[in-house]
DNA sequence: TACTAATTATTAGCTTACTAACTATTTGTC
DNA sequence: GACAAATAGTTAGTAAGCTAATAATTAGTA
């Protein structure tokens, strides 16, 4: 008796199901020039746009390292637009550009599609983000730079 | 109406969840030196030696391209070895050096303590994992080059 | 036997993703 | 007001992860 079996392991079932869904998604995106990180970041900023840097890292679990890199190339693109506060120079506001909001539009259809690819029935993918909830809830850690 | 809620987006949970599982490993192979890409081909490693790269890029669901340099920062940490087979020369094998074995040992109780960092009961987890593999399952493409 | 097709691994180019260290502001306190 | 501490974002360096294109070998076939 020693390890657990690769295929008993919930780190790996997590991180092929993620590999699996996230290949479904890239194909989709693809088309429409952007990958499934930006994706998640429009999909924050068309629930809540002009937020800064900050507050779009906690939102989507990333480090801010993360976002610098990301946010450029959303910018050059043509997403979104980033300016400072001029009451906190510090602080950087993100904002969607026209074609930004239109891609709400084009991509309107992607998830609904991508979730009919996963042939998990509405039951069983409520289910699985339930769990993942409560995962990320327990393990979250409010000293890290994210909060 | 339009988009679904990021927080009721089932690709989102994953993405998420496997970032927090993976971030709990990360702590703990550090100072094995390894990274949770690494400790996943080692556990399959550990469950069959010597197998040729393809066969170990389709168990651990990774592409062939993620494989060569994996593997290759691998042997030069001395954990495995590659060499041709001398009745296909197209093929390589990887084998596990002592110091590969070495780690099993050490890194036994890994995923004990990562499992327990997750807070969720043993009924959850199981749930979990059946989801996902579920998931994989439906959406294993097998005109991959993986396969 | 020659010529095509398939298989195996590598490479190139791009995009995440992390930690740690850094710069530049702002805040707090003596 | 000056100096320490906190905050916001960037940068550097490392490691995945993918697709597409490229060798190199092997297999299949006319």
């Amino acid at each position: 008796m020693s390890h657990a079996r690769l295929n008993n392991q919930l780190c790996f079932a997590l991180y092929s199901a993620f590999n699996s869904v996230n290949g479904i998604y890239r194909k989709k995106l693809d088309p429409l020039g952007i990958t499934y990180t930006q994706f998640i970041v429009l999909m924050a900023l068309w629930e809540k746009d002009e937020v800064i840097i900050s507050q779009l890292a906690k939102r989507t679990g990333l480090t801010k390292a993360t976002m610098t890199p990301l946010l450029k190339r959303m910018e050059e693109r043509g997403l979104i637009k980033r300016h400072l506060l001029s009451d906190n120079e510090r602080q950087k506001v993100i904002k969607l550009t026209e074609a930004g909001w239109q891609l709400s539009h084009q991509s309107e259809s992607v998830t609904k599609e991508a979730f009919g690819e996963t042939g998990l029935t509405k039951t069983q993918a409520n289910k699985l983000i339930e769990l993942c909830k409560e995962l990320v809830k327990n393990t979250q850690n409010d000293d890290q730079q994210i909060a």
